[in-house]
DNA sequence: ACAAACGTGTTACTAGCACG
DNA sequence: CGTGCTAGTAACACGTTTGT
């Protein structure tokens, strides 16, 4: 008899229903021992399984509970058959129709294919220096793309990887739209479009490369990619101005906001536009912001020799761009937005990022500006998040009155007081 | 003595909700 | 309709316990 014939007839030999069971325990067992030792219980067995088991195992096995010495019947017990010559874990693995190997085999396998994976990541970048850093920096943290590295095939992760190194390594020197860069590097527009995988990708190696932490929402996505050179949003995302001026080069004033100021005339600027600016200033001495247009408006209005911004609810990147750089110009900022947990949370981020001081904003105008509005319990809890002293004693009032209150109200109060 | 299993505490994602 | 928030859940790492 052929080697191959007698392997067959032991296959069959083991595939016989009554084993089946115990053969998928002492798989398990091998599994996390790394070999045939250890004991398998068998709850319930069947008749079926007593006999096969009885027959081969040489012993009556009976009740309610068989226990089986794995070594006994993997060493012992088929040392004495007639398959003695063949291997029982290849046995094993053909009649499961698994792999038999160990959990820490599984791992170092898996480590291999991580290894090879790199390899031929750099390989595909050979002897290029700048992306030996940004290689490293990928596997170093290879942690945080393993979620990626598993949802696709290798060869397709490879494929999404040496694009976005790819992309990381091309990156503008002068402001681009994000299409536009992505057809640049890729050929697609909405390569790296951010509900896709690779501009997830994309994002997250990019703020590991600029040592951030990864974009959390939106505006936080906006201004990583800004920063790098990359513009989204570029038309939607905007900011309400009046009598500002802005710097085309260093010193050269822009002719076309200056125009605008003393014409006395709101404008808006999105961040396609803003992006070509050196520098903001204030046509005035201090720089007004607030959170409401109407209020911008009544404001403009009555004191039209003031400089304002209107950032129209959360402050977005437009808005951070121009009041951050009228900041370093040494001005009084003030801010004024409305008395609920959003609002507060707005004030908070402007007097944390520019050193605003609050316009309006204490106990006294709360009470002045109170509605009928409740505010429920979740959103009072967003209070917590406020970390400016000046903004507490408003925080612990609202979460006193559970009432909102509005600019509007104080509109009178707000103009007095510039 | 060693590795695996277990339990616990922390972190990363996801879904649902309220707001403008 | 998109956004940011919270809370719930899944994944993960760490230290301890258990079994051979």
């Amino acid at each position: 008899m052929t080697k191959d014939k007698i392997f067959d007839e032991c296959v069959e030999y083991f595939s016989q229903p009554g084993f089946k069971r115990a053969l998928e325990l002492i798989h398990r067992k091998y599994r996390s021992l790394g070999r045939f030792s250890g004991k398998i219980i068998l709850e319930n067995p069947s008749e079926e399984e007593k006999e096969a088991l009885s027959r081969y195992l040489r012993r009556v096995l009976r009740g309610e509970k068989v226990v089986i010495d794995v070594k006994d019947f993997a060493v012992t017990k088929f040392q004495d058959t007639k398959f003695s010559r063949l291997d029982f874990k290849s046995i094993l693995s053909a009649v499961l129709k698994k792999e038999v190997i160990t959990k820490k085999e599984e791992k170092e396998l898996e480590n291999e294919r991580v290894s090879d994976f790199f390899k031929s990541l750099s390989a595909h970048f050979d002897k290029d220096e700048n992306a030996a850093v940004v290689l490293n920096a990928f596997k170093e943290n290879f942690k945080s793309f393993e979620s990626f590295y598993k949802k696709y095939s290798q060869k397709e992760f490879l494929e999404i990887m040496k694009k976005v190194i790819e992309a990381i390594l091309k990156k503008p020197q002068s402001p681009e739209t994000l299409a536009i860069f992505a057809t640049r590097v890729t050929g697609n527009p909405h390569f790296f479009d951010d509900e896709q995988d690779a501009g997830k990708i994309f994002l997250k190696l990019l703020s590991i490369i600029n040592g951030r932490e990864f974009p959390q929402n939106a505006e936080e996505k906006s201004e990583l990619l800004f920063d790098n050179n990359i513009l989204i949003d570029e038309l939607s995302n905007w900011c309400l101005l009046y009598n500002i001026g802005g710097y085309i080069e260093d010193g050269k004033e822009d002719e076309g906001l200056k125009y605008f100021s003393n014409q006395k005339k709101p404008i808006i600027l999105p961040l396609y536009t803003i992006k070509d600016y050196k520098g903001f200033f204030a046509y005035s001495n201090k720089l007004v912001v607030v959170e409401n247009p109407a209020v911008f408006s009544a404001i403009v209005q009555r004191v039209p020799a003031i400089s304002a911004v209107c950032t129209n609810g959360h402050l977005r990147l437009s808005a951070k761009i121009i009041i951050g750089s009228i900041a370093k110009t040494d001005i009084p900022l003030l801010y004024s937005g409305d008395f609920d947990p959003e609002g507060l949370l707005i004030a908070d981020k402007v007097i944390q990022n520019f050193g605003a001081r609050p316009l309006c904003m204490d106990e006294n105008h709360y009470l002045l500006a109170l509605s009928q509005n409740k505010i429920d319990e979740r959103r009072l809890e967003m209070l917590k998040n406020v970390k400016s002293a000046q903004l507490q004693s408003v925080c612990q009032k609202m979460k006193e009155l559970q009432l909102a209150g509005y600019q509007e109200r104080i509109v009178d109060r707000i103009v007095e007081e510039l």
